[in-house]
DNA sequence: GTTGAATAGTAAGCACGCTTATTATATATG
DNA sequence: CATATATAATAAGCGTGCTTACTATTCAAC
């Protein structure tokens, strides 16, 4: 038998683009029912980690600009999932808590993620899986070094800043 | 030494995420040149290999809603990538054909994936980035299998080698 | 203190995915 | 033929990302 299409790379973009798809899709399918969407719990699990985090941070967090951030947070706290507040210390920062209503979600929304990597990842071996993550991780750190292509995005590479 | 977090499962969903969404931005950096984005090459690559294909089947290849496609090729119309023709014996059916520009911008797009996958790939060994598609093609098939919930969705399972 | 740059957040508008509903055409059934 | 159903494409409107431009506030320099 000739070399099967499944071994080449050349799909490798076209493969990613699939998984993020459908592991999102799967996702959402069974968060519906706490009425949250992927981005939206995203970032709680970030809040719920962090309280108190202010927007910006989340922004750097996510990896998302920070009017995304905005716009989310804006969703999220009409649906009753996280609060704005104020500092005092810095009245251009809001800070992000979760209600008790996110808490509560978030230990399920953990258990989910679980649940549908484990059907995702049915049929490979424990090994294949410690290859895929490190190769994942690899690709990140590939793809992340060389972002700041055209503008001078400066990477939150910390202190560059200030 | 303890197990370190890189060889965790649990941030499956983020990475596959963070990779997609590097590789895309990478891809749309590249081929920004030609004025794609990368929804349009991805439709662009279908429509070359297989031209006249209407809407609809490029909505299943794509694995897109129609809709979707209907305002993509919209765009794309607008762009001078595709031109929409009706199709004689089927007048509900638009056919795409890609135009001459679009015919000359194929090349470089499949050149332009080329690179950016090696670039994600550096460090990876050839044996490790057979595991990596293996296990990303064994994914997409866990996930896609209870997804057809609407429509039997056609996965295109042929060479489909780009 | 006053001025000026940097930072936190937001507004407006676009791309691309979705769901739901509508229009035009084809086809199957009485 | 007439009617009912199915299919191809589109319209309208939403979510989530983006870029660009703006306001409010802080901080640094004078």
């Amino acid at each position: 038998m000739p070399l099967m299409v499944s071994d080449s790379i050349d799909r490798l973009g076209f493969l990613i683009h699939d998984v993020q798809r459908l592991m999102r899709k799967r996702f959402e399918a069974r968060a519906s029912g706490l009425g949250l969407s992927s981005a939206q719990w995203r970032l709680l699990v970030r809040v719920a980690k962090e309280e108190g985090v202010a927007q910006a941070r989340l922004a750097e967090l996510l990896e998302i600009e920070p009017i995304s951030v905005s716009r989310l947070v804006d969703r999220m706290e009409e649906g009753g999932w996280i609060e704005r507040r104020s500092d005092a210390a810095d009245r251009r920062v809001r800070m992000i808590f979760p209600t008790a209503k996110a808490s509560e979600a978030y230990a399920q929304v953990k258990s989910l993620a679980g649940e549908v990597y484990e059907e995702s990842l049915v049929g490979v071996s424990p090994e294949d899986r410690r290859v895929l993550v490190r190769a994942l991780d690899r690709i990140v750190q590939n793809l992340a070094d060389g972002e700041t292509s055209s503008s001078e995005k400066v990477r939150n590479t910390e202190g560059a800043a200030a």
